[in-house]
DNA sequence: ATTGACGTGACATACGTATGTCAGTTAGTC
DNA sequence: GACTAACTGACATACGTATGTCACGTCAAT
């Protein structure tokens, strides 16, 4: 009934305690009949280790990292902002928690920092950087060194990392196409894509979802082709009125992110414009903004709360080598009006 | 640097272990001196208590209940589902869940299953029926045990519980509203609203917010009035075909919960309801496979894994006397289409 | 001066696990 | 059958906190 101990274990099993704790922390010198003993004890009586009681012996510590793209970006700031906010809640869980910021742009900036990390010092790392050759590298040498890895926000699927924590954004892409589809109910026209950059694999997966569903459900409106406007702000307002002057049949405009503040600012300055519907990607202080005035009409977000707590959540379990709640890691896609903003 | 321990504390505070143990459980024979100076090195020195630690200590367990309305609503499976699922988890959080259902349309009923609760045995409580005078009291003797108690799902203002752990059916309404406004941009006609029973709060308040939102910002859009099946599915079908009839301009249909199953059976008998925008509350398997087969546009949810593991967090920390994580609890209100399906 | 009530500190034990030491046992080899 | 090497068990200590016992103060009231 009550929960089993290591000297239920060890009693079960015939054996000592010291026996059973070799065998439950992966020590030598056991013969492999007793250590069978011992697993067969574990299972019968179902035993799981009080991971706290052990971690109070052990003056258990993690030590995380979180590596963020540096540079003026709200929705990196609101993640750096949930991840200081979730460190200071989780200091008495044991979990000391630092953020590394590093030029995302720059492949050799990262591997550098990367590379220059005091591994003997950590337990894990939530790395949020585009993936490259030499990113791939950085974190074989991190895994290897025994500190557990999790892509963050960016998926690193050839990365072999320990899990992702994140949207799928092929999924997220989709979904704005689902609500444009459906806001433009009946109508035909064309979609303006915007975004900073296309080099973020998150961009590329974003406008193949949109494309996908568009051409399945909603062929009546066709997507223009991505607008990247490379932190250039004369570039957008020219992108926006050329599109309004060319593109009688505009109906909306589609802001996969990154580059929320500079496509509402032009959209201000430009009156004709107010009729379009806009899905915009990233609940920031930017675009939580924008609803409030009725600028945009729906966000696509992913909540940094979660995030965080989940990659801290992931990060906690590969320590400890328990098993992870995969329904509570799933971070959810989420749809936000004005009317359920938070 | 390091965490300090309550002999930091004692040693800090010029007093003994057994002092600042007496002061920090809130015991008795400490003098107010002493008291204050104990109080004055934890927050110099900020200690903060091991809760594992001290659990360990005290051989604790957190013994928690829900109480659920009974009857067939596949709402409440899922939460009753998701309940179990995380006590599976939890278990090794040191926390024992059990589940009651009681018959909410019966307030006596309940009382009498509320009276029955051997308090002793309890540290917390998650209560969803419907408020009534005599619930009140039965709340009022639970927590003069002793005992934590929460709202779940339905609030219970007057109750007085130590915490409400759900969404504002209000704003959840008032989401809806928007969702159908944005759906049929531009166009005219009326809204059918339908649900099982209005006694129900929840359905009351998502009327009212509803009714608030098309007035401020779709004036053009009508929402008839509350449409109450009452587990009657030929009311239903009744119901829309007359609606149908009668209303040339019926534009879209507004389910509010607890009647899903019957309004979508209902539609799918009548070919002339396709192409109506549908939205409805709640995420089950009946409004998932709808959304799959396009027969709903959207749904309104509260994911119900957060609303249990929130239910059992809020309950800890009210055992633990410890803050809870406002950002963290707060239950969000979630837009689903096809496309971000969970 | 004595009593009793209140305050206080020293100490011990416990929770479940980790980790170390060291003497003792077993198995395998020749 | 002797001799390693591999294995095993008994025991101690520790982590931070809770809780109990008990002797010893202090102080006011008798």
């Amino acid at each position: 009934m009550v929960k089993p101990t290591v000297h239920d274990i060890a009693r079960e099993a015939g054996v000592s305690l010291s026996t059973v704790d070799r065998v439950l922390n992966g020590r030598t010198d056991v013969r492999p009949k007793n250590a069978e003993r011992v697993r067969a004890a574990v299972e019968k009586l179902g035993y799981v280790r009080d991971t706290y009681a052990a971690n109070l012996a052990k003056q258990r510590r993690y030590r995380f990292l979180f590596v963020l793209p540096e540079g003026l970006n709200h929705f990196v700031e609101t993640i750096a902002l949930a991840v200081h906010e979730a460190a200071s809640v989780q200091v008495s869980d044991r979990v000391d928690v630092e953020v590394m910021f590093v030029n995302a742009a720059d492949p050799h900036a990262v591997v550098e920092h990367l590379k220059r990390l005091n591994l003997a010092t950590l337990d894990g790392v939530a790395i949020m950087v585009p993936e490259t050759p030499q990113v791939r590298d950085a974190i074989a040498h991190i895994k290897s060194a025994g500190v557990y890895v999790v892509a963050f926000v960016s998926d690193l699927p050839n990365s072999n990392c320990h899990h992702f924590v994140g949207i799928d954004n092929f999924s997220a892409g989709k979904t704005a196409g689902a609500l444009l589809g459906r806001f433009l109910r009946n109508e035909t026209g064309s979609i303006l894509v915007v975004t900073n950059s296309m080099v973020a694999r998150d961009s590329i997966e974003r406008r193949f979802g949109l494309d996908e569903i568009l051409s399945r459900d909603f062929p009546r409106l066709k997507a223009l082709p991505t607008v990247e406007f490379h932190d250039d702000p004369q570039r957008i307002r020219a992108t926006l009125d050329h599109a309004v002057a060319d593109q009688a049949g505009l109906k909306a405009i589609y802001s996969m992110g990154s580059g929320n503040a500079a496509m509402l600012e032009a959209l201000r300055e430009n009156a004709q414009l107010n009729h379009l519907v806009v899905v915009a990607h990233d609940l920031t202080a930017v675009t939580r903004q924008a609803l409030l005035n009725d600028e945009i009409d729906a966000v696509i977000a992913q909540n940094v709360g979660h995030l965080v707590r989940s990659a801290l959540r992931v990060l906690r379990a590969k320590c400890d080598r328990t098993l992870i709640f995969e329904a509570q890691e799933q971070i959810r896609i989420e749809i936000i009006v004005r009317e359920n903003l938070y």
